[in-house]
DNA sequence: TGAAAAAACCCGCT
DNA sequence: AGCGGGTTTTTTCA
């Protein structure tokens, strides 16, 4: 099963990671479909940008398509823009006695308040978006390898709002990347990406199958200290046999 | 909003 | 390779 997995990821020209994910959003969410179009969209290029039938909360995309110019953020909200009041409300207001007037001057507010809060719920995730590109957008721009780990305690804190907020803003919401792929909008979560990312990237360079232990060494070189055991974690998430199977596997290709 | 429970994570050790 | 513990991070709850 992993090598399906594998496999997949190579076709897609994603990590096997972002495959297992997506694998679990869908049984998560109980909806194949924001991934599967994903994939369609990837092995059949005839792009139909409205065709993103699972279509995602938040959508960025470069400006005029092109790459050298900033990233444009699109929110996608419930009843978003431009929901008011029904007028007929307030003129109704006139022809009923007192006491009606009264327990529908309540209801009126509590429904502004309501459109009020709706408003400053894709207000706040708008910035969160905001802030997500500024820090990610070498990521977006270039790749796995340039994701940076953060938390989402750090987004709150630069958007004084509460972590619990970002927790469910993140959670079940889905967003479409310049590149046309769409995530569970947690990949800007990810801790691991970056040095799963290089990992491979030396597992591919390397002449000899190097141990974990080597690798260890590697990473240390560049400023990244991770503990063996982890190594191996990172190792197999990303679908990499040990030092000792790799020759074999190359033969047996 | 804060705090407690749950989950994820890293890592040493066997 | 796998267990377990000490942290950190996330999610839930009131």
């Amino acid at each position: 099963l992993k090598k399906q997995f594998s496999e997949i990821a190579q076709q897609c020209e994603i990590t096997i990671n972002q495959v297992e994910k997506i694998a679990n959003f869908i049984t998560e969410n109980l909806n194949p479909y924001p991934a599967r179009s994903n994939w369609g969209d990837v092995r059949n290029p005839q792009e139909n940008e409205m065709l993103q039938l699972g279509a995602p909360d938040i959508i960025l995309s470069f400006f005029e398509n092109n790459p050298q110019k900033p990233i444009m953020i699109e929110v996608f909200q419930p009843a978003n823009s431009n929901l008011i009041l029904n007028a007929s409300y307030h003129a109704a207001l006139k022809t009923v006695d007192k006491e009606t007037k009264m327990k529908m001057r309540e209801d009126l507010e509590k429904a502004s308040l309501f459109i009020k809060c709706l408003q400053q719920r894709t207000n706040t995730i708008l910035r969160m978006a905001q802030v997500l590109v500024e820090i990610q957008e070498k990521y977006i721009r270039e790749g796995d390898r340039y994701l940076k780990p953060i938390t989402r305690a750090e987004i709150a804190k630069k958007l004084s709002v509460h972590e619990s907020t970002i927790s469910r803003a993140v959670s079940s919401k889905t967003i479409q990347l310049p590149n046309r792929k769409v995530y569970p909008l947690s990949v800007f979560f990810d801790r691991s990406l970056q040095i799963r990312t290089e990992i491979k990237e030396i597992v591919e360079k390397e002449k000899e199958p190097l141990n974990d232990q080597e690798i260890v060494t590697k990473l240390e070189k560049k400023g990244m200290h991770i503990a063996r055991r982890t190594v191996a974690k990172y190792r197999d998430m990303e679908g990499i046999l040990p030092a000792y199977q790799r020759k074999e596997k190359v033969k047996t290709k």
